[in-house]
DNA sequence: AATGTAAACAAGCGATCGCTTGCCAAGATA
DNA sequence: TATCTTGGCAAGCGATCGCTTGTTTACATT
């Protein structure tokens, strides 16, 4: 009997140490200790070690889309889709933070058609700020922003967070989205600023 | 007599492919090619790969820190000077985006000791816009912030750039420092917004 | 108890890794 | 002219890379 629990396995092996050394920079040898077996039994599960980073992003796209897509689709305020939008992508973060580290330095390495393949699924990601921040525009709650630098610096905010965050500190992921949307939206000048 | 540009050609092609493939998915014998020679020869330049790796990434902070520095001691608004500190940090990523990328992506391929000293760098920087903002909170010309958050949020749209932001193409450095500026300091939000 | 199969191990393949060594041509120095 | 230094080449070191192969173990099914 198969048992189908030992790839998912060596798949969070490999998005440990992908995301602690890199790609490049981790052995198969080395996800095989993490797995709990040695080098050649890894090829019993997988086709090889590229196979392995391409899963990982894949899923890890994935999941950010899943995510964002009904709230950039529903119905309400820009400011609110928004503050929800940031907080279901730092939610996805937080549960699986390597996978994030991994999708975002490490597609880099993959070969030409499925960086290709990739590259699609963060344009379609993005794509979903960029709509909200228009329809923000549009409707006149935003000011008239320029959207392509809207739409970079909330998702550098966003893609940043691995860099700091760490799922089991003191601020919920949903906290954390709310700082950042009153950031965002207030912005950081004082009305009636006192220009020194 | 010694040909000091030896030394620097080697780092320029180092940086290159650095920046390209990652520090392990570089070798040795690449970057000899790009210097244009074999790889025994590299060897009466420099010491070894993590030399190169840890010249290049203490230059690029040392860049970024020279950049700022001064506006960040400097006199005027704080609005003034984010935006000015913003301008300065872009002109370097601009000058040397291989070299930005590499400072901000492979630094943890360094020894413990080395990484240390990169963080110290890294945590000096990070200080001038903490100071910054603190300035302008105090003196009431920011809104009561949260200094992490916005120093975070200002730090994660530039460490950014890199991905996207090419030197060549339309937007100056001081034209995309402008447009961050107007965004961090006056919000998203259109006084009197529609809240549809 | 006999058989089939999934999943592991042991061993090692060819290639490539970072790096070292011994050597030599060319220019500077004396 | 004789010597020394610089900066390169050719060759190859031991180690490790991703991956393959042949075999064995453990367990489910019959």
């Amino acid at each position: 009997m198969a048992r189908p629990g030992r790839k998912e396995h060596v798949l969070d092996a490999a998005v440990t140490l992908f995301g602690r050394k890199g790609y490049h920079g981790t052995t198969v040898r080395d996800i095989a200790r993490e797995s709990g077996m040695l080098s050649g039994s890894l090829y019993a599960h997988i086709d090889g070690k590229e196979d392995l980073l391409f899963e990982i992003v894949a899923r890890a796209a994935d999941r950010f889309m899943v995510a964002v897509q009904p709230i950039a689709g529903g119905f309400g305020p820009a400011s609110d889709k928004l503050r929800r939008a940031m907080a279901a992508h730092i939610r996805v973060v937080a549960g699986s933070r390597d996978a994030a580290t991994v999708f975002l330095h490490e597609w880099t390495a993959l070969s030409p058609q499925r960086r290709a393949l990739i590259a699609e699924k963060r344009d379609a990601y993005e794509a979903l700020f960029a709509r909200i921040i228009r329809e923000g525009v549009d409707c006149g709650e935003f000011r008239p922003l320029d959207e392509r630098f809207a739409r970079l610096t909330v998702l550098s905010a966003l893609n940043w967070l691995y860099a700091w965050y760490t799922p089991g500190g003191p601020l919920g992921s949903d906290e954390v989205a709310d700082k950042f949307a009153e950031l965002f939206l207030e912005g950081f000048r004082q009305e009636g600023a006192c220009r020194s």
